[in-house]
DNA sequence: TTGTAAGCGTTATCAG
DNA sequence: CTGATAACGCTTACAA
C-alpha cells in the first residue's frame, strides 16, 4: 500500500505516446488543434496509463474550478435533501461538482462554508440555509464568485435571490379555510424566523383579518415533526380551539396531525383542516394526505444553475417562483 | 462585476506585511516556526486584503487536497441523506470537505464519480450506492485514493467494507413474529438486489424455516413507500395471507402499513405484525410506530472518517457493525 | 500542427 | 527565524 499519493500526470503521457506535454494537454481541451493521429496516440496512451486531468493543476491555470459549493443546514430534512439532490444533479450535467457543507443554522457557521468555498476556490456557492455575514458576502463577491441565496431574505445586490410567494400562498389557504366554514383559525410556526416562514405567517394573519376570522399564532421550536406535536398540543387545549390549522411546513403538521388524532381523536379534515408547506414526500403519504404548497424544487434548482453558467449577469437579480397549491384530503372541500 | 476571478494570493500579503512570500505561507501552516511579530504582521495583512490559502494550489503540493468524495443515489431518501450528515458533519470536524457526487445506480455511473474523485484528487471516496467496476477500484487504488464501501458487497482487497449483521437481524425479527403467535410470514423487498437487502432476505427465509413458519416472499420494484403499497396489495390479496410480514427496509414498511390500514381495514399490529429495517425519522412518527433496526448512522460515518485519518492501513479492513432492534409498536408483544 | 517556455499559488528545502 | 528557489501539473502564448 503506496503511503504516499501517485497519480500519472500529462509529462508520463506524453513520454509514452512520444509526443510533447502540450499535446496531451491539448488533447483534453475542448477546443484545442490537435491532429487525429496524435490525439490518438495520446488517447491511447492516457488509457493504459490511467491517466485523469489534474482538476486541481487545471483550476489553478484557469481560475476556474468547476466546484459549486453547497451551503446547508439540517441535511437530512426531507425538503433539504430534495433540493440538494436536484442542485447535484443539475450542477453535475452542467459539468460542476458539487461541494457540501454543513452548517448549524448559525449564521456564523455559514461564514465558515463560505470560507471554505473560497479556500477552495469555488467558482460560486449556494446558500440555502441560514444568512452569511455581509462581509463575507462582500468578499465572495470581490473574489468574482458568484453567489445564490434560495428563501433568504437580503438587502446586498451581488447575488442571486431566489424566493417564493409565500405570503400569497398563505392567503390561499386562508380562502380554504374560509370556504370550509372554518371559524377559528391558527398559524403553527416553529421559531427558526427566516424570511420565509414569516412571509408565511404575516399573510395568512393578514388574509385572516380580512376574512374576518379569528386567528392565533404560536411558535415552537425548530421547524421539525416534534415541534408540530407540542404546536398541537398547545393550539388543541386551548378554550376557544381553531378548526383550521396552517402549519409553516409540512414536517410540522405532520406532526400536529398526528398528535391532534392520536391524543386528542380528532378526525382530519372532518373536526379540523390543516395545511402545510413544502410538500415533502411524506405529505403524499397515505396516513397524512396533507393539502399543501409544493416548493419547485426543479425549478428552483434550474434557475441557480442555469444563471451559474451565465456569462454576465445583473448585479440585482431576483426570481420569484410560485408555490403551487396541491391539494389533498386535509382541507373540507368548500 | 469583475469577470474574471480575482483572489488575492499569498504574495500580496508578503508585500503588504513587509516579508517574503514564504513567510505567509509558514504562518499558514501549522507545524511552522515563524517569530510571533512576524506572524501578527502577516495575520494583519491577511486579513485586511482577505486573503485565503489556495487550497487548489496547496493541494497540488501536497498531493493532499482535503476533499472527499461521497458517492450516493437517491440522495432525498430519508436513510441516504441521514448517512449523508452525519458523514459531511464527521468529514468537517477531521478538517476534510465533501465532494457529492450523484449516481443514478447504475455500476456504470459509479464509475464516472470515482472519475471525478481522481480528477480533483481526492483523498479519499466513500461509496453509498452502487458496486464501482473492478478496475475502477483498481485505479483509485493505485493512485493512492482510499475507499469506502458502506453496505455493498465486494471482494476486492484495498477498500474498507463496512457492513451489519443483517441476516441475524432478519432472524430476531422472525423470532418476534413467532413469539407474537404469527403463523404465515412474508418478506416484502425490493427489485434493488444489493448485499444487504439480499441478506435480510435469506436471513428472514431462514429463519421462518427452521420455526416452522410458513413464509413468502415478494419483489417488487425501488426500494420506496411506493413500492410498499404494491407489495403491501400483493400479499394481502393472498388466499392466505400472511399475518407478520417484514419489509426490507422502513419506506417499504411505511407503505405496507398504509395500504393495510387503508385499503385492507388491518389494523397493526392486532391483526398484521410489521417490522422495517432502517430507523428513518418517519418510523418514529406516530402514524407509524414501526419495530425496526437502527442503522448505527453515526457509528458507520464514524469509523469510516477515522480510517481515512489513520496513518496505514490494513489492505484487508472489515468493520461489521450491530443494528439495533428499536421496539416501537407494529409487533404484538410476545 | 507541434514543441518550448512561462506562469498559476502553494509548500519544502536549504542557505544565510 | 528568514528569504530565495525548486518543484507540483496544468494551460497557453509564441515560435518553429
Amino acid at each position: 500500500m503506496a503511503s504516499k499519493r501517485d497519480f500519472v500526470s500529462a509529462q508520463q503521457v506524453a513520454q509514452r505516446a512520444g509526443v510533447s506535454r502540450s499535446a496531451v494537454s491539448r488533447t483534453f481541451t475542448p477546443g484545442a488543434s490537435v491532429a487525429p493521429e496524435t490525439r490518438q496516440k495520446v488517447i491511447e496512451a492516457a488509457e493504459s496509463l490511467g491517466y485523469h486531468v489534474n482538476h486541481l493543476a487545471r483550476g489553478l491555470m484557469l481560475k476556474e474550478s468547476g466546484i459549486v459549493c453547497l451551503v446547508v443546514s439540517e441535511v437530512a430534512t426531507p425538503y433539504r435533501a430534495a433540493l440538494l439532490k436536484a442542485l447535484t444533479q443539475k450542477l453535475q450535467i452542467a459539468g460542476k461538482i458539487a461541494m457540501l457543507v454543513n452548517t448549524d443554522r448559525s449564521d456564523e457557521s455559514v461564514g465558515h462554508a463560505l470560507k471554505q468555498a473560497i479556500h477552495y476556490r469555488a467558482d460560486a456557492s449556494i446558500v440555502l440555509s441560514g444568512m452569511p455575514d455581509r462581509s463575507i458576502v462582500e468578499l465572495c463577491l470581490r473574489s468574482g464568485q458568484r453567489l445564490v441565496l434560495i428563501n433568504r431574505d437580503d438587502e446586498l445586490d451581488g447575488p442571486l435571490r431566489i424566493n417564493l410567494n409565500d405570503a400569497e400562498a398563505a392567503e390561499r389557504i386562508c380562502t380554504a379555510f374560509a370556504r370550509a366554514g372554518c371559524r377559528r383559525v391558527g398559524f403553527a410556526n416553529s421559531e427558526a424566523g427566516t424570511a420565509s416562514l414569516m412571509a408565511r405567517e404575516e399573510g395568512f394573519l393578514a388574509a385572516a383579518a380580512r376574512f374576518g376570522l379569528e386567528a392565533y399564532c404560536m411558535r415552537y421550536g425548530a421547524t421539525s415533526y416534534q415541534s408540530g406535536r407540542v404546536l398541537a398540543q398547545r393550539f388543541l387545549t386551548m378554550d376557544n380551539r381553531p378548526d383550521g390549522v396552517f402549519c409553516a411546513s409540512d414536517l410540522l403538521a405532520c406532526g400536529f396531525m398526528d398528535e391532534a388524532r392520536m391524543a386528542f381523536g380528532l378526525s382530519i379534515p372532518e373536526q379540523l383542516c390543516i395545511a402545510g408547506f413544502d410538500d415533502i414526500e411524506q405529505a403524499s403519504w397515505g396516513s397524512y394526505q396533507l393539502t399543501t404548497f409544493a416548493q419547485p424544487v426543479e425549478l428552483i434548482a434550474g434557475h441557480a444553475v442555469e444563471w451559474l453558467q451565465m456569462e454576465d449577469v445583473d448585479p440585482i437579480s431576483n426570481i420569484k417562483l410560485q408555490a403551487e397549491l396541491v391539494w389533498r384530503r386535509s382541507i373540507r372541500a368548500g
